[in-house]
RNA sequence: GCCGAAGUGGCGGAAUGGCAGACGCAGCGGAUUCAAAAUCCGCCGUCCUUACGGGCGUGAGGGUUCAAGUCCCUCCUUCGGCACCA
């Protein structure tokens, strides 16, 4: 009895009878490596003279409540393996994080709650804090920046200034899309049918008073110097977007007027095919040209035209209508009279507003003369022969018919001698348009940024105070910059955030921060505040210098790390936040701010992760997997292993449960491998197992595959765990390889082999050529092209050593008896084929 | 419609034009266990064959090549972006 219970006890030990020394712990070795990394500042940015650098960013967060979910670390995991196996390599590396606070959600919830956004904000930034840290990403914390510190808007304000001196930052007043109802401008996206989508209230295009960015005096620099980046497709994607477009301008004259019509068009070779023309509604000539009789129907198309959203304008297999002006134009080729009319299928806000139409040629137009009986002419044929009737515009490049005298030219040679007779006349001039706007830059919002700008006050009586209401009228058209030394201009404090019903925003409501007195003159302060997208434009650069109080950055700091050389997030800002920082960044250079003409060097796009149902995560759907969760089950370590593991980086790719346990096994059979028996010799397999992972691990982290990498680990701790003791080199260089993906449990097996300290500087293992390259290998045997044996040879043998060892095999050798030999191609180390006779 | 990316086992995926399916998940069989979990060993594209082996296989169809998942052409599907930009 004594006996069976003292066997059982030890053949089952209870568990506090087990050592935690030999269990692998997550939950407590990895806490224990973070505040250890915090205490000794281990990541605190350092640059040593002659080391090379490495800017690596991550795109910060916008810190929302519901805290992280799985996708924040798989961007941040990536650049996090980046930037621990560079240190380890001996490059200095700035790696920082910070938050891009200011935005709408903080904002509902002030509503809702009554609280002021900064304390809400605080809080998430709390939350999304400690989840970055429980990962354990190697930031320099002593860095972190906050959009909305005061000391951070200081300089966003200060940027503004800078575009505002440059005439890049102007006021106008553009059609917006503004709802009386819910108090608010909305975006395009939230009109649906001309009312809101919450509420279905009615929504007024209404010109409102605005600030622009005037980024398409950039759109040539910003579609030319893409150029010099390493991006993904995200370049073609900002090509479109700017959408250059070469053409030419050509003014028609209006018949029995002294007025001119200018046009853009990119086929200046069809203009003998132009038989009417389109003024888009918002024209400023459609009332001067508009004939007496066609007024009434114009002006009521025109006005219902102005009212109605882009979106309503562009909408889908809409069909195209339109009014006639009831005058005409002079076809400057052909003397020929056409009618000019009025439809909004032509823009006010691209080229000039105002189309010659070519429906024999152009599908838009076609579709429209064939609704209003216009004539469609042939004067591009693809044959060269004439058509008399089109079934559909022909748009392709062809030959030149019914054009005078220059029929028979090919169409990019009809372009260019068209171009330069009518440019001869001096009625036509090359020109190159963009698709891109300019930037509306300014939101009826509380949490954002304040601009720096304020505008004179013309009071009706000069002693009354307009904060108690007194008639006056604010100077828009005199806007005056806040001097830099009183930056920043803070938001003031409100209790109400809504927007209410005053299109100049909710910080109108707070009269005494609007209004103020200066040398006894009244002025009052920019309601608007800066969109979001603000503080993202430039973070990447006080990342460098950001406690610094007296300027942007020091000349040193932005020596020391730009450019970026890696930055990694969502391709989701493909084009609107990497357009507009860009834009910035520009903008800083001509300022002479910044030495280079482009912030991010190379980017790349992380893919979504989808929930394991295969559909995007959200609450709605119930698939959302939480990272805190994860942690809590399987520890950091294999969540980071698993993220990496599940494909290549930029792929969308599923979240498998079931996967994440296959990445813990893998971590806990490392930590078996390296707490068990140790030997000090190597055997030749395991050396070359070891310094072939060394290589591929290295070459794996500098392309970004991280998948392989990861796979490749696997591969050498199977192997290990296969000996009977494991080599102590083996063992130590498998911990080094895996730190930049497992830091914590790579840290505590380091310092269990009797590493110092931490191993986050300890040299990267390297590898021995010899060892990498195998002298025997095997290689597939085909015969007529179909893999028939294989056979095990030196990797330089000779072809007649091969053909011998293949025709040892017993298969092989099958195939080719009694067959002539035709031909052997034999690639030394790849392949033998054998060609026969059939 | 236009631009871009991608289609490989049951699943995630791997493969400088040279042995398709590495690695992992799931599954199956076995060892261990009173039992289960965990762990360890083996099998694991598909069809034919007791086996040795063979046929077929990387969205579809054609082509180039001694050799194609990989290169070329046509088409289909999925995903992302743009969408009357003259």
């Amino acid at each position: 009895m004594r006996h069976s219970l003292l066997v059982r006890a030890r053949q089952c030990p209870p568990m506090s009878n087990i050592h935690d020394k030999d269990r692998y712990l997550p939950s407590e070795i990895e806490p224990r490596w973070q505040a250890f990394w915090d205490e000794h500042r281990t990541f605190e940015t350092r640059r040593k003279p002659g080391s090379p650098k490495l800017y690596v960013l991550d795109m910060f967060p916008y810190p929302s409540g519901s805290g992280l979910h799985v996708g924040h670390p798989e961007g941040y995991t990536a650049t996090d393996i980046v930037a621990r196996h560079a240190r380890m390599k001996g490059v200095d590396v700035l790696h920082p994080m910070g938050w891009d606070a200011f935005g709408l959600p903080a904002e509902q919830y002030a509503i809702q709650t009554g609280t002021h956004p900064s304390a809400k904000t605080a809080e998430n930034i709390q939350t999304f804090r400690r989840q970055l840290k429980m990962l354990g990403f190697s930031y320099d914390w002593s860095r972190e920046v906050n959009t909305t510190d005061p000391s951070y808007v200081r300089w966003t304000q200060w940027i503004f200034l800078q575009l505002f001196r440059r005439g890049l930052a102007v006021q106008s007043e553009i059609p917006v899309n503004w709802c009386p109802d819910l108090g608010t401008v909305l975006a395009n996206e939230e009109v649906i049918d001309g009312k809101s989508e919450r509420g279905g209230f009615p929504v007024l295009r209404q010109p409102l008073r605005q600030w622009l960015l005037r980024i398409t005096a950039y759109a040539d620099r910003l579609a030319g110097d893409l150029d010099l980046l390493e991006w993904p497709d995200t370049k073609q994607k900002q090509l479109n977007w700017i959408g250059r477009s070469e053409g030419v301008e050509i003014d028609f004259k209006v018949d029995g007027a002294d007025e001119k019509l200018r046009v853009f068009t990119t086929r200046p070779d069809t203009l003998f095919g132009a038989t009417y023309m389109v003024i888009a509604p918002e024209h400023p000539a459609v009332d001067r040209i508009t004939t007496a009789e066609q007024k009434p129907e114009v002006q009521s198309y025109v006005a219902a035209a102005i009212v109605k959203s882009d979106m309503d304008r562009t909408a889908l297999a809409k069909t195209k209508t339109g009014v006639s002006t009831g005058a005409f134009a002079i076809n400057p080729v052909n003397g020929e009279r056409i009618p000019i009319w009025v439809a909004d299928y032509v823009l006010g806000a691209y080229g000039t507003g105002a189309v010659m139409a070519v429906p024999g040629h152009d599908e838009r137009d076609f579709e429209f003369a064939g609704q209003y009986g216009l004539p469609i002419v042939e004067v591009v044929s693809p044959d060269g022969a004439l058509h008399d009737s089109l079934s559909a515009a022909f748009v392709d490049d062809g030959v030149a018919v019914r054009s005078g005298q220059f029929d028979g030219l090919r169409t990019p040679e009809m372009k260019q001698k068209i171009t330069d007779h009518l440019a001869s006349l001096g009625i036509a001039a090359r020109k190159v348009n963009y698709k891109l706007r300019d930037w509306v830059f300014s939101r009826q919002r509380y949490w954002g940024e304040p601009f720096p700008i304020y505008f004179p006050v013309d009071l009706d009586d000069p002693s009354a105070d307009p904060r108690t209401g007194a008639p006056h009228k604010v100077r828009y058209d005199q806007p005056i910059a806040v001097e830099d030394s009183e930056l920043p201009v803070r938001l003031p404090d409100l209790t109400d955030f809504r927007p209410g019903n005053d299109p100049r925003g909710p910080l109108a409501r707070a009269v005494d921060w609007v209004y103020f007195q200066k040398e006894g003159r009244w002025f009052a302060r920019e309601t608007n505040t800066m969109p979001q997208w603000a503080g993202s434009c430039w973070y990447y650069l006080r990342f460098l210098d950001p406690s610094n109080e007296e300027r942007i950055f020091s000349e040193q700091a932005y020596d020391d790390w730009m450019p970026v050389d890696l930055y990694v997030g969502g391709s989701e800002h493909a084009v609107l936040h990497l357009l507009y920082a860009r834009f910035w960044h520009k903008v800083l250079f001509d300022v002479g701010v910044v030495k280079h003409p482009e912030p991010f060097i190379k980017l790349v796009h992380q893919g979504m992760i989808l929930g394991e149902n295969n559909e995007k995560m959200s609450k709605a759907r119930g698939n959302v997997i939480n990272p805190d969760d994860v942690v809590r089950e399987f520890g950091a370590d294999s969540l980071r292993i698993y993220e990496m593991f599940m494909g290549p980086l930029e792929q969308v790719k599923p979240w498998q449960t079931s996967g994440i346990q296959g990445a813990r096994r893998f971590l806990e059979r490392t930590w078996k491998i390296c707490n068990g028996e140790l030997c000090e010799a190597i055997d030749e397999e395991t050396a070359r197992l070891l310094h072939k992972t060394i290589k591929k691990v290295g070459d794996d982290i500098d392309s970004m595959r991280f998948n392989t990498a990861v796979s490749a680990l696997m591969i050498l701790s199977n192997h290990l765990a296969s000996l009977e003791a494991c080599p102590r080199q083996a063992a130590r260089a498998l911990v080094l390889l895996l730190s930049p993906f497992a830091p914590h449990i790579a840290e505590e097996l380091w310092s269990r082999l009797g590493g110092a300290q931490t191993l986050a500087f300890e040299p990267w293992p390297t590898y021995d050529e010899n060892l990498v390259r195998d002298d025997t290998v095997e290689i597939g045997v085909q015969v007529n092209g179909k893999v028939r044996g294989r056979i095990m040879l030196a990797k330089d043998a000779s072809e007649q050593q091969a053909l011998e060892l293949a025709r040892a095999e017993k298969n092989i050798a099958m195939y080719l008896e009694g067959k002539g030999l035709k031909k052997v191609i034999y690639k030394p180390g790849l392949i033998l084929n054998i060609i026969v006779d059939k």
